[in-house]
DNA sequence: GAACTTTTGTTAAAATAATATCAATTCAAT
DNA sequence: ATTGAATTGATATTATTTTAACAAAAGTTC
């Protein structure tokens, strides 16, 4: 599992999708697949794929192809799915509602212990299975069962104070909703910055230049 | 505004970041910027913000900087978010509901019009001063007002077949978060998929990998 | 089991993207 | 006005990423 240089970062971004493409074939029954299938299925070069396959070290055969199932442990252990992480989600408000009640944290690798948020009304209810605590609890709750990661679904304004807070508590990384870029990089944590409205006004522009 | 060649993806990709960071200077005041200014804000090289505006045209002036005021412009109308292009939200669960209640779609370029969902009882009611109307009305809605783009927060099964009918409709691009990937770049529709999983596998992947 | 096909892993080449450099231009100060 | 500092836009360089090519290995068929 050693890896000989550092993976470059645009192979690591492609590793969600691989996986997730894997356990597709997978439910479909599907026991092998070449890289030129796989390729056209997801719309990539069979050479990219190959490649980016052995960063992590050859695991295809000559001549065979690439075992689904011995595939998706490897990809499921390069991400880390297995390695029983735990989480915590910091604002019950409608968008961390909608996450508790929605997402699988499960399949990303997580699990989800508990939410906080300031709000008397939310506090001791459950969404998703997910009791919310009050806020003034949370950093009691980190010291004592150290999550690994925090997901930030409070408003923007007092993300970096928090994000901070949470750091000097020793949270290993952050998927942040707020807004705010942050970046914690330099402090060794890792921050994953959501911004949905990237991703529309990407779209946008799209549809613009699609003009015909 | 005619470009000479194609813009790289990856410039088209920084370009709402760039926008977010030029609102938030204006926000704070900020007549003028210079590329190093900006750069050290956002964590790039002054070079490559320079470059990537100059894709579109220089609108700096030497020894001067950008002006905040034209730099907003340009880069909106370059994203077409003055466009008045519209929208249409189809399945008015979680999801759907967390996106109507929470999400500020004018900003990123869309007037949302109405938001689809077959389950009578969410008929009638009223998100985030969106009205749902039944599943059934949608076709002759299309028709009449043309949406520009969808946004599918309905179950994963069903995407592939309704993606392929708003096609047939004349949408013009999908903003996805069935987990279905769809791919309609050969129908010269755009296609935003959303994969929220995506990003905390990888944040599980770099948690793992920060292990010191 | 020999010939043929498939397919990987690896190396090389090509394409793309990011960074550095610098002349030209503007602003600011005297 | 003249000088000096700042800063862009363009070009050149470097680095990274993607694609292509192919020998070596495994499977398949007769």
């Amino acid at each position: 599992m050693e890896r000989k240089q550092e993976v470059s970062k645009a192979v690591i971004q492609r590793l969600p999708r691989y996986y997730r493409n894997i356990c597709e074939l997978k439910a479909e029954g599907v026991q092998r697949i070449s890289s030129r299938s796989l390729a056209e299925r997801m719309g990539l070069t069979a050479s990219q794929i190959r490649q980016d396959f052995n960063c992590f070290g050859g695991f295809g055969q000559q001549g065979y192809g690439y075992n689904i199932e011995k595939l998706m442990e490897e990809l499921g252990s390069i991400l880390g799915l297995s390695a029983g992480r735990t989480a915590i989600l910091l604002g019950a408000g409608n968008l961390g509602r909608a996450l508790l009640n929605n997402f699988d944290f499960e399949a990303s690798g997580f699990r989800l212990l508990c939410a906080f948020d300031a709000n008397p009304a939310l506090v001791g209810q459950e969404f998703g299975g997910c009791e919310v605590r009050s806020s003034d609890t949370m950093p009691a709750f980190v010291a004592e069962h150290k999550p690994d990661v925090a997901v930030l679904t409070i408003p923007r304004g007092n993300a970096p104070d928090i994000a901070r807070e949470l750091v000097d508590q020793g949270i290993r990384g952050l998927w942040n909703f707020t807004g705010e870029d942050l970046h914690l990089g330099g402090l060794g944590v890792p921050v994953e910055n959501v911004h949905l409205s990237d991703s529309l006004m990407t779209l946008c522009h799209l549809v613009s230049t699609t003009e015909e």
